[in-house]
DNA sequence: ATAATACTTAAGCATATATGCAAGTGTATA
DNA sequence: TATACACTTGCATATATGCTTAAGTATTAT
């Protein structure tokens, strides 16, 4: 019971309490933003995107996936450990080599949606939009 | 022509250099991976998902979100602005109250099929997946 | 005009994280 | 066993980012 939301404090200080209890009765628990956002988190990297985009229709290993993303093998094995442990990527053995697949399509969803809202909103702001990277 | 990947030396470090010419001939340009990323930052964090919740079904000031957010107005204000030069919330003035709302339908279905894939993979190794999260 | 309200922006600090380098692990080969 | 290969992990550092405080803007009320 870390959170147990159906009328806190938190309430005192909007200007619409009403709507805002509304809203209040809809939230979920910290814990499943916090996933939520572990999640974006680990896409919100454009080395990662760009490697989960390599494996959308093909098994590829550590290395060629390197060659494909423009990054080391060591950075590429990180990169891989992060999407592992979340679940949006799985490996195999094969003798010496590691093969990396999608975990399930989820991913594929994803990226998918992702493209057509920005195909949407275009170019526009974009660029100059963000917090900043690089 | 920051990038003409047809074929070029990337492939000369490959294993598998057909599989991987198969998957360079499918990628995109830098800065589409780029966008792609800097649209699932702004999703990477916890508060922001929280934020985005809250405006799923209601138009709501400022001063409500933030006490709906556990997050000053201040806080709060840097957060929508973020959010709205991605083109994710748009916001309305009426008198000296801001309405913000969601810009458009991609940020519902992106948090649908979020919470489907989290549903899915259940809790498991979420909690420690993760880089790590203050 | 002055003050109050609702919000925005700027600067600064503390934390988080991506990458390179070097060392380590697991598997196959000589 | 010794060596090579494919990959993984630990560490250091430079950069990025969220939040706080304080100052600034827009609108309404007095």
């Amino acid at each position: 019971m870390s959170q147990v939301r159906t009328h806190d404090a938190c309430l005192d200080d909007t200007l619409h309490p009403e709507r805002a209890a509304a809203v209040l009765a809809t939230l979920l628990r910290d814990d499943q933003y916090d996933a939520m956002a572990d999640y974006f988190r680990v896409l919100g990297e454009p080395s990662r995107v760009r490697l989960l985009h390599c494996l959308l229709n093909s098994e590829l290993c550590v290395c060629d996936i390197a060659a494909l993303s423009n990054l080391s093998v060591a950075a590429t094995s990180q990169h891989l450990r992060i999407l592992r442990n979340l679940n949006l990527v799985k490996r195999r053995r094969e003798g010496k080599v590691m093969w990396y697949s999608l975990a399930d399509d989820h991913i594929r969803t994803l990226l998918h949606v992702t493209r057509e809202h920005l195909a949407h909103v275009q170019a526009e702001s974009i660029s100059d939009a963000v917090p900043a990277k690089g």
